[in-house]
Parts: C-alpha cells; sequence; structure tokens
DNA sequence: TACGTTCATGTAACCGGTTACATCAAGACG
DNA sequence: CGTCTTGATGTAACCGGTTACATGAACGTA
C-alpha cells in the first residue's frame, strides 16, 4: 500500500536507481530505450517522486516559509497572492504559518520551518525581529516585510508609512480641515506607530495641535473613537484613522448621525481595501500595493536563495486615493 | 556556515548521535548527566533539528497540502484561518499551492507535494476531482471541500449550495417578488451550477419562470447583468445573484439609476462577505461560514492522517441573512 | 566467584532520493 | 589484434534524522 519509491521502478524496469533518476530528471546521457523502460515501469507503478527526500539530498526544499500576524480580509490575501504569484514562476512552495499568538510560539513556529524552506518571509509587526531570529540558524535567509526597524541584519520591504501620513494630512489641511483627530492602531505595531508619527509631524508643520484617540485597527475601535468624538463636540472637524476598517467603523457612526461625511467632516483612511471604494460616501484613504509587496517579498528572497545578490529595495511609498470622504472640502 | 546536524552535537557532547536523539525527543533512560550534556552542547552549537530529514525517517510530514482555486479577499482569508487555527493545535503545518491556471498545472503542484505532507485539503470548484486524483499516489488520503461531486472515493466537505439558493428564492418570493432574475456564476464551476439547480427548482416550484443571465462571479458581471436588466426594462423585480460580488456590482448599478433597492426591486447575493453588511442598502444573503469549513476540513483530514475514522459529515446549511435589500417587499 | 538482569549507551541500518566514481562494452586507430 | 577513448550504466556513499539491536557496566543472587 505505501507508495513505490525510485528502487521499485528500477527493479520492475531492470536498471540501476541511477539510471532512474537520471531518466526522470531529464539528464542525457541515457539511451533511448532505456528512457523508454523506466518511463513505462515509472508509469506502471504509478511512481512519484518522494519530494521530501529529494529535498534533503538535494539540500533544496524548494519552498519558502511565510509567517504572517493575524491579517483579515483582502490584506492577507492580495499578500499571499502576490506571494504565490512569483512562487510559481520561481517553482517554489509556500509554507504558511499564521498568527501567532506570541512570541515564543512564533520562535517555535519558525524552527519547526528549519530544513523544510529555503528561506523565510516575516511580516511581524509587533515582534521584535531581533529576538525572532536569535534563535534561528543564521544561515536562513529571511526578509522582513514591512517591520520598519532599523538595523537588522536581514533585508527588509519597507512601506513609507509615516511619508504617507503626512500626505494624508497635508490633503486634509488642503481640503480646509484644520482640527484633524487620529486614530491610531495598536500600541505594539511598527506601523501604526509610523502612521501616528507622521500624523505627528504633519500636524505640526502645519501649526496645528494633534490629537488622538487609542485605537486597534477593528472596525469597533472606530465606531467608538466616532462615538466619542460625537459626544464630546469638542470641534474635531476631520478624522485620520489608521486603517480603512477603522474609518469604516467611523463612518457608519457618522452617517447614522446625519453628519455630512466629506462636507463638514472628512475622513480618511489608509489601506485601501476593497471596501473603501465601494461604501457610501466611497472613503479617501493611501493605496497600499499589497500584492506588489508579496511579489515584491518573494523575488528578492528567491534571489538570496540563487545566491545571487539581493536587491536591496527602497521604501514603497503608498498613493492617495481621493475619494468623496474628503471631496467636499469644508 | 552549513547549521549543525546531530552528528555535530554528538561529537561536541562527545556522545553517540543515539544519545542526542533520545534527549531532544524526551525520550526516558537518559541520566540527568548526560541530557545535560546533550543540551548544554545543543545551545552551544545553536541547534536546530532539519524537519526535512526528520519527515523523511519517520515518514510523517507533519504538514497538510492545500490547494484552493483563485480565491479572493474574506474567502480566502477566513478559510486559511479557520484552518490554520486548527493545524496549529494539531501540530501541522499548511502547504500552500493556490491559483492554478489549469487542470494541468493542478495536478503537477499536488505531485509535487508527495512526500512533503501527509494528506491533501483540495478545493477545486472548476476541476474534475476523479482527474485531479488519478495521478496520485492513493496512498495519500486527502479531502474535497465543496466540490459538490458524486461518488468520489475521498471524504467531502459539502455546502448544500442547491438548498441555500431555494432558501433565497423562498424568502424573495415571501417578500412579494414574482419576476426573479438570476445572475449565474462561471460555467464550469460546480457550485456556481449547484446554486443555479436551486434557482431553477425553487422558480418552478412557486409556479414562475426563471430567467439566467450568466456571469462569473465577478463585480462587472454583476454590473452588465444589472445594466441589461436596466435597459430591457422586461418587469423583472428582484435579482438573486450567485455571489455577493455580482449583487453588489448589480447594487451600485441600480442605486445610481435610482432604482429602490429592496423596496421595487429585491437584490439578494451568496456568501456574506464583510461588504454585504456595510453597503447600503446592506444585502440580503447566504451566510456561509467559511472558517468552519476551514476548520472541519483540517479536523477531518487531521483525523484521517491519524488514522481514526474519519467522520463524514453532512453538508453545511448556509443561513440566510435578511437585510435592507429585501426588506422593504413589494 | 560466577551468572543472570536491568538499563544506559553506542553502532549501524534505514527513510528515498542524488551523484561521484567505478565499470564495462563498443568503436577508433595504429 | 591490442590499446585507448568515449559514453552508458551500476555501485555505494551521502543528505540528517530515528531506532532496532548489540554492547557492556552495575547490581543482585546463589
Amino acid at each position: 500500500m505505501a507508495s513505490a519509491t525510485i528502487r521499485d521502478v528500477a527493479r520492475e524496469a531492470q536498471v540501476s536507481v541511477a539510471s532512474v533518476s537520471r531518466v526522470l530528471n531529464g539528464s542525457d546521457n541515457v539511451r533511448p530505450e532505456m528512457r523508454e523502460r523506466v518511463e513505462a515501469a515509472s508509469r506502471r507503478l504509478g511512481y512519484t517522486p518522494h519530494a521530501g527526500a529529494r529535498s534533503l539530498s538535494l539540500s533544496r526544499a524548494h519552498a519558502i516559509g511565510v509567517m504572517l500576524p493575524d491579517l483579515h480580509g483582502e490584506f492577507f490575501s492580495e499578500f499571499v497572492r502576490g506571494m504565490d504569484r512569483e512562487a510559481a514562476k520561481a517553482g517554489l512552495q509556500l509554507l504558511l504559518s499564521n498568527m501567532h499568538a506570541d512570541a515564543g510560539q512564533a520562535v517555535e513556529a519558525l524552527k519547526t520551518m528549519r530544513g523544510r524552506v529555503d528561506g523565510l518571509i516575516v511580516m511581524a509587526p509587533d515582534i521584535d525581529p531581533a529576538l525572532l531570529f536569535s534563535h534561528l540558524p543564521q544561515s536562513l535567509p529571511a526578509i522582513l516585510v514591512s517591520s520598519d526597524c532599523e538595523g537588522s541584519a536581514h533585508p527588509q520591504i519597507q512601506v513609507d508609512n509615516m511619508g504617507a501620513a503626512e500626505v494624508i494630512v497635508d490633503h486634509l489641511v488642503a481640503s480646509g480641515y484644520r482640527n484633524i483627530v487620529h486614530i491610531s492602531g495598536p500600541a505594539g505595531n511598527r506601523e501604526a506607530v509610523a502612521r501616528e508619527h507622521g500624523y505627528r509631524e504633519a500636524v505640526r508643520r502645519h501649526g496645528l495641535s494633534p490629537r488622538v484617540i487609542q485605537g486597534d485597527f477593528s472596525e469597533e475601535a472606530g465606531t467608538a473613537a466616532a462615538s466619542e468624538i460625537l459626544r464630546n463636540r469638542d470641534g474635531a472637524d476631520a478624522v485620520f484613522a489608521a486603517n480603512d476598517m477603522m474609518a469604516v467603523g467611523a463612518l457608519v457612526v457618522f452617517r447614522d448621525a446625519g453628519v455630512a461625511v466629506g462636507g463638514e467632516m472628512g475622513l480618511a483612511g489608509f489601506d485601501d481595501v476593497p471596501l473603501a471604494r465601494l461604501i457610501s460616501p466611497s472613503l479617501t484613504t493611501m493605496r497600499v500595493d499589497i500584492a506588489g509587496i508579496g511579489a515584491r517579498a518573494l523575488t528578492m528572497i528567491a534571489a538570496i536563495v540563487n545566491g545571487d545578490t539581493a536587491p536591496d529595495s527602497e521604501p514603497l511609498r503608498p498613493e492617495l486615493i481621493i475619494r468623496q470622504t474628503t471631496k467636499a472640502g469644508k
């Protein structure tokens, strides 16, 4: 019942295992008659090579380990789509390990990938990468995605979160808004921190005063923040949420309260989830090319694995997408 | 530079490889002094076991291969989330292989998983499973998700697409709609076919006449279908789209044309993507518990891999979610 | 003291591939 | 006809773990 091995095929074809291997890997130096015998035997036995054994003897797994945080929706699927597209081109598979409760668990998960992948793509916005990699064989190539951390030994793909946040604030100011409240992301999240930093910087530059309501990237956080803003009636005339889901949560609250979003109240998010375009009024936001990041991450790690020089890429600049929630202006 | 192997640890600790293996796998029959020596050596060398070699000698990869179609958004991420949750519990990893252009490529992808995974979870609504598995070692356990096909040798997780479609039509009829148009999914897709079948069955049962516009699950297909309906003005008073994205495309067209969706025009989708709740007017649809399906798929395959009897599960029944697009009725 | 147990440890085979090197037959050439 | 070259094929070591079995020390018993 166990599957046929290369030795079974060799026996069936009355040749040596070396010959079978040569035929199956398309080596030259095999006579046509030999090729035919082996292929026939292989077909008769329904032979499929054992990828695990192959990668052991070649010291090449043809797989990339991917560690992601607890991503949701489009964000997750677009990222994986981008990686998968390039992985298919490069003949690589993706070994997924998501959503780990804590750093210890994450380290454990990375360890179980040793000897099973040729490289790692790690996105861990709330885990210290130094800690993450200190327990790992340094010979395993890895790249960090969007971790916004300096001085790591590993190549990184950066998104210019801070600059993008400034762009958003500049746009809100240009549209006539002056009292811009920021709904921030989770405290330990480096992307969230960078966005808040950009917000503060831009507000300061315009001579305005910052105001931050702590959020956590969830729609509920946006709902809560908007309710708080309505309750206080403290002159806030625009909201910049650190991601779209919180912006959507806020939008629904404003809409239901009869606030003219895009008119008296400006609103902007971050990410450009598909929903941003479809909700009404449609949401001004920064578009991040998630699939592109995933693709770039994979081509980078593939290059490193192949021993090519890793093209250290410059930060990705998200694109400002102006929609109805800031269109009318004030 | 190459990573330390178990033999390096054995040499460093001046013991045999068998002892190292015993210590690291927590076997009894090791004296405390031995344990300590090995652990110290292992730490000194930064040793991490080679999972590939381990799985070769144990004939157990502790990984599950997952093959998915070109899924988008929440659908994909929720499904993976469900699997991942259970996989973490069971100590399994997920080897992903998405989005294959054609059946041949899909078969190839499955083959490269041989010897690398202990089982397969396959969702391939537009590939004939018989074809898919005919080229595979029959010893590799596999389960099919939502393939709606009879007489397969592999256990399946079914979603009652046909029954759910009937539920939707019944609801539309109960809300007063009579000329219900169906926007179908892609032609070869078995889920889409089952939904259309349910639609036709229910419409026939109510003594109404069916009308189907061919779609392909994309938002654009919904846009096109709705435009066609408006152009024809042929008395259609409700639309049942085979998925939410098409329903959303249609909704936007109707809304922009000033048609009262939920009043004079009923509209229902299928899937309950997050957008369905957030769009305005919010969309009546059938909720499918995607994460639950993923989780169930993983527990099933894990059970089979462990040699437990596979609990052959009954079809999942989606839940009717009534929202504004059918609320007012006619 | 001689002998049988028990138990920690070591040796070597095995998982299923790849491949360096050995082997050997056939053809080239003096 | 003998030798050298060439090229197809076979043998066995190796990738890095696990583990059945061999080994031998320590101890109990007569």
